[in-house]
DNA sequence: TTTTTTATTGACGCATCAATCAATAAAAAA
DNA sequence: TTTTTTATTGATTGATGCGTCAATAAAAAA
């Protein structure tokens, strides 16, 4: 009993599907029948839909990309201050929506993956660019650019490096304790600062 | 022709054959027979030597954290004051032998494994207690308890990220760039500061 | 010298999966 | 009403790769 339109409907749930199932697997290493069962669907409309894996797994990519840059976008549009911008860049990417199990899971899966695709390679280093010009586009009302583009790179890596440690599951448990971390950094460095 | 003794030397052949096929391939989708063919065998004398493909893999990480661990406790030794024996763990985690390409890439996808393995999470986490405890070694000469634990928590979250933006091969290009950012934070965070 | 241990491999079985395809059926267009 | 398009799947194929095993041979022990 075939409905019209579903294709949207089945895209967005495959990847969703996708998302869950690389989160629980804690790798990339998951077969395209486990990933449409639970779509709930066959596996032979997952490449209906997709083609191959590899586009199935890169639209996912895209998909939590995408959901990033939209919840930061909000983020930097309602903060007042050049301070308030960089605040938010980091509250953003420690939010509920972003720093849970599943999605830090699928961000360090598909940076191993990203060593042997050239399109995700492209597609992790656009998310390293924008979180670089997000973070400048608070830090240069504050800084000179020499010092606020280490200031950024330094801020950038230690997001990774906390991503990191809370796939480990081990130090940094909360979200609210890895946003003062960097909240902490950040005051040492700019508190009392300002440009002219 | 075989010749007797021969365990060590292919152990340690095929460890190194690991480490070179996951540089090279960037993930540990690598075959038995990739490895063993680099190490100038056949997959069924790996099979001999390690019994399965997880535990040479278990093996090779275990060899590079005993390498690191044998460097750092070595920079350690020769360091004076307690400033120098933190700035001697961060050098030798960007260490020529250390944040290569091979090892980087080997580090960033034995995280992701470590997600499935339970041993291999395990081990990982020996390397994150050893790291924070031996910048502990260091900085408790300098900060109080409380805030020496936060100084490297952050300083290990921020090696770790920096590894990673290596492997994508975008920003921080060299290890003396990489030190410097590091450097940088635990000026500002030290400077001046020093127990009674 | 015979036996055991160590080193080594080619060939093979077996399981897993990605991807394809033919078949089915409902909706929409002609 | 006939035809085409869209949705969907079970069955199948083909490739890949781990792990095993029997066979070979040299060294060492008996």
């Amino acid at each position: 009993m075939p409905k019209i339109g579903m294709e949207p409907v089945r895209r967005k749930a495959l990847i969703d599907a996708t998302i869950s199932a690389i989160g629980e697997r804690g790798s990339l290493d998951v077969t395209m029948s486990e990933i449409a069962g639970r779509a709930g669907v066959s596996s032979a409309l997952a490449h209906h839909y997709f083609g191959a894996k590899d586009e199935l797994l890169f639209a996912t990519m895209r998909h939590i990309l995408t959901e990033l840059n939209v919840d930061t976008r909000r983020a930097l549009h309602s903060a007042g201050t050049a301070r308030e911008r960089v605040s938010s860049v980091v509250a953003v990417s420690f939010s509920d929506d972003q720093f849970q199990p599943e999605i830090i899971a699928a961000w360090l899966a598909f940076y191993v993956e990203a060593q042997k695709s050239t399109e995700l390679r492209r597609l992790l280093r656009i998310y390293a660019r924008r979180l670089h010009s997000n973070l400048m586009s608070g830090l240069t009302g504050i800084l000179l650019r020499n010092e606020a583009d280490r200031v950024a790179e330094t801020t950038a890596a230690l997001i990774d490096g906390l991503y990191i440690r809370r796939a480990l599951k081990d130090g940094v448990p909360d979200a609210q304790t890895a946003i003062a971390l960097v909240e902490d950094y950040l005051e040492t460095k700019l508190n009392g600062r300002s440009l002219p």
